[in-house]
DNA sequence: ATTTACTTTCAGTTTGTTTTGAAAGTTCAA
DNA sequence: TTGAACTTTCAAAACAAACTGAAAGTAAAT
């Protein structure tokens, strides 16, 4: 294995870009749009579609695809400057501001049609004493309660900041 | 779209085996993968691979190495039952036991190899004065320690019981 | 030892996702 | 207007993941 040790910022770079993007996949984002994210996250400065397709390797079209979900999941911001034609993309680098963002679209789009659909499966038609049907119920009330909980406890993360998380998770802890 | 009312047992499976493996693909989780385990989960009685190939529609292939994965993840158990020469298989019920059973594997094989990574990539060698350098430092320290917070989070509760993250959880909602 | 009932493997195929690149679209400046 | 600089789209190509099914493996029963 590549040895870590003093590594300069260019390869840091390179490999953290690299295994954002691995880490990425098993998160069901696709590598580039988490690779485009990480590039911007350790940017100082904004940057143009032209950069990214230049330090990433990819094509035109992918970058702009990506980019432009990158920005509706509000990751990515589009920066005018001023006397400039070109565009130019920056990142949040708050990293719970990140944190919350991409908790907030995964809760709206994964968890809150889930806990919607349970609750219409929990009304099924049938004899409570029939082990199948209970078996079923009891199966799907008790992911619907947990999924509540998560769901109650995810809420009050995305209203909250950093520093509560930060201090009053430590609460729990014992 | 289909009417849900007055759905009956039968009905309300298909559409939670459905819905819990398109669920699945979100969460890096195979649509199949997901799909058995959603079987099992309403199944009163363990069942046979014979049984999954019939109910899903899938090769025993298919059932078979998903079913290894399962059994890898500490969801499904192998049943033998005596004075059957057959294999049966049988899912953990217990909504809280299968979260912190997925929990404590994603844990293992995404969190913490990340966070390893980002403490390598946080002693980069450069001046610190260089915004290059401070915003790279900046940005993968961030992200470490949000990561090391939820890393203990999770510990927590793997550790813990239901009854902890129901009561205990109702704390911090204040 | 052989048959039978069952499980596992894996090369090849199918299916689904991502990427490309060229064409179409937009916007600004002259 | 027209053209130059830039952005967006999308059909086709490349790639990756998942699935099949037949063959190989295993172990109980005879």
């Amino acid at each position: 294995m590549y040895n870590f040790l003093n590594m300069n910022l260019t390869e840091a770079k390179l490999q953290f870009i690299a295994s954002w993007g691995a880490f990425g996949t098993h998160w069901g984002i696709n590598r580039t749009m988490a690779q485009i994210h990480a590039l911007l996250m350790v940017s100082a400065e904004p940057i143009t579609q032209d950069d990214i397709m230049e330090q990433l390797n990819i094509s035109r079209g992918n970058v702009n695809m990506n980019i432009r979900d990158l920005i509706t999941w509000g990751l990515v911001d589009r920066i005018l400057l001023s006397g400039e034609r070109r565009e130019y993309f920056s990142a949040e680098k708050d990293t719970w501001k990140v944190a919350t963002q991409i908790i907030k679209e995964r809760k709206k789009r994964e968890l809150d049609p889930m806990l919607k659909l349970l609750a219409t499966l929990e009304k099924i038609d049938g004899d409570k004493k029939d082990k199948n049907v209970k078996q079923f119920v009891d199966t799907i009330s008790g992911i619907r309660k947990f999924g509540k909980q998560a769901d109650q406890l995810l809420d009050v993360m995305i209203k909250a900041d950093e520093s509560w998380f930060l201090s009053g998770m430590m609460k729990i802890f014992k």
